[in-house]
DNA sequence: CATGAATGAGGTTTCATTCAT
DNA sequence: TATGAATGAAACCTCATTCAT
């Protein structure tokens, strides 16, 4: 999302010419290698510039610091994930709780799995201070998505939308999560889709209000 | 708990005198304190020792470099978790279902929000490098205590005790590192209990394998 | 003036063409305004090229180095004032002291107050290293001025010129120099011009060979 | 003087300890004399550290960045010639004029050639930006001692002492930097005395007030 | 000729850790 | 045992300069 207005977090210059945007995209490439291969604590600047076949000054044309390097690439993974959620549920508006549900959880695991081990080393660089905001934002926009289509759905009223999709979503956080941190154990991570559904499922058939007339 | 393995990770001495466990002690509370007030990444250990009220070399004789001291700090706080967890599930086997979930709830919550600001920061130590082993732990005795619990349920059975207990945990930490994370937004924070034992229960309603009248 | 017999201390081109001439005059002005925005620390080739509106690879035509570009503009301030002197001294020779003194300070104070900030700006840059000789070529080119016109004093004659001229040159800078440092307060700046000539003056009449009488 | 409340320029501690004396005497000969033999633009930190026979990682326990060790230097030398300025100054007051500028300029030339080469690299130093008010603090110390000075002169009175302090501060100033700056050419440096007392003191008979009745 | 992306040596600063006192 | 001065590897970042386009 990169709103972060802050002082020197944003790129430097979005490359326009053909073989800057090959440099950067090497750099893209090469920050995430050294995250998977050297973690965090031991990501240098000059590690990644060397990984992505550069000098480090190159590095800090399109980057005023180490951050807000990090910073893009996370932003770049949040997106990912975020426009993948918006997707499935904006394709499953005023459908019923059970065809929500399914296609929600497939979008959020799928997009999480995808590159399971960028995702992974990105909740590392995600715990690194400041980025809280990007993390916000990414998930407020995760709720948003959640709750428009929530508020559609054609079976199910809910009292407190907000407090509803801030669960869903953290729900389907947490699991995943753990599943990724945990090395992944094939038979867990096998389940994790259906067991999330359900998870979700009988949460929201739980605190939906019961449906007046029609509920008969 | 300190199951490390590794080379240097253990304390170098477990303080037997008075005035070593006041030192140690102290120690103790300055890392927490230097994590809240200058963050992760501007925590060293000269730092904790002037907070502490002694000099680093003291610092070094009860542990034997950095991370030691945060391994430490967050076993000790991963311990008071798991032990309240462990305890709160002893204390219901054999109850139904419904008698069970929310002192589990209860017990997980009331652990992470007692010293809220301090788990916020340990989140942070955890994400460092490392410390996955013990995480990955205190989680293994998480999931032990719930799986011992859920297996005297008094009115369900479950197929997969290892995947629900891990479904189970994993639900409870989301939406609690969610809204800890997410500056605790004092409306939700309430909420959380509530929902928190719905999102479970109704999970573990719906996965258990109805035993109705064949129960018997 | 460029006496500088150094390596690449040369401009590359003396630019010939309309174009060009635009191109180094774009440069020059640059090199100062940064310099005033920025400090001579923070003055760096892409930043001139860039408030010149052309490209690092262009100055980099004109001047071989750095140092190269700052000579220049170093040495086209002080040729300023060195030919004011030269010019203000030139037009008294043969007159008596009193006559030579006022425009001598006036041609002085003039070309270096004439662009205030400039000057000060440049202050900086002659101090930085290797630039010596620039001043050196400068200021024996203003003792020498002097020196001529005094030796033609109609009322007036010295043991040791070259001293004297040492001494009403350096006379003249202290002060100015001082005024313009100090953030040249009004008061002071517009009482330097009247103090300077009373200075000068003064010394000069002490340190003439009495030839009052006997000079007949 | 040191009165610099800005960021970090102060030193970080005054070393208490007979080792650490040792150690901050050492970096702070060491800077002088890489300013020496490397200039202002060559003076590295590590460089510093090197030529004081300690590791760059001591220097920054004792000065927060480079910048304030080259405060202190500075402030150091100026502080030494203001005080002999001062003292100078404060031994014949209540004396007439003739009296008073031999030791004035005396007290001044000595403490500036007293280590000559010293003076020299520190005027490089100055010019550096930041450290205008150190000079600006110091300057005023000198413009009052002779303020006060004069203001006692038994044989004279002025009409505006503030500018006549400034102008014979400012006339010792530029001809003494002259003279260092140039090389010092022996012959010029040994005149300089007699000529400074001449120039001061025939401006200050200049601007004078006659003293009315006494001065018959 | 002009451009500006790329270079990389070199500078500043931090901080975990040791060890003489 | 406690101290805190000293260490120095290693990190981040800048900027003069080049050269392919």
């Amino acid at each position: 999302m990169n709103a972060t207005h802050a002082k020197g977090l944003m790129p430097r210059k979005t490359p326009r010419q053909a073989r800057s945007v090959v440099t950067v995209d090497a750099i893209f490439e090469a920050t995430i290698q050294v995250l998977l291969s050297h973690g965090l604590q031991r990501l240098t600047t000059t590690r990644v510039a060397d990984r992505a076949g550069v000098s480090v000054g190159t590095l800090y044309q399109y980057y005023p610091n180490k951050q807000s390097l990090l910073y893009a690439v996370l932003g770049h993974h949040l997106d990912r994930v975020v426009e993948s959620v918006e997707q499935a549920c904006g394709r499953h508006h005023h459908e019923p709780l059970a065809m929500m549900v399914p296609p929600l959880i497939q979008a959020y695991v799928d997009a999480k799995t995808a590159r399971l081990d960028e995702a992974n080393a990105l909740n590392l660089v995600a715990a690194e201070l400041n980025s809280a905001d990007l993390i916000a934002q990414a998930s407020k926009r995760v709720r948003s998505a959640i709750l428009s289509m929530l508020a559609t759905a054609s079976d199910a009223r809910f009292d407190d939308l907000n407090i509803v999709s801030f669960m869903v979503h953290a729900a389907m956080a947490g699991p995943t999560r753990s599943a990724l941190e945990s090395g992944a154990p094939s038979k867990i991570l096998r389940a994790l889709h259906e067991h999330l559904t359900m998870l979700c499922h009988a949460y929201l058939s739980r605190v939906a209000i019961p449906d007046g007339i029609e509920q008969r």
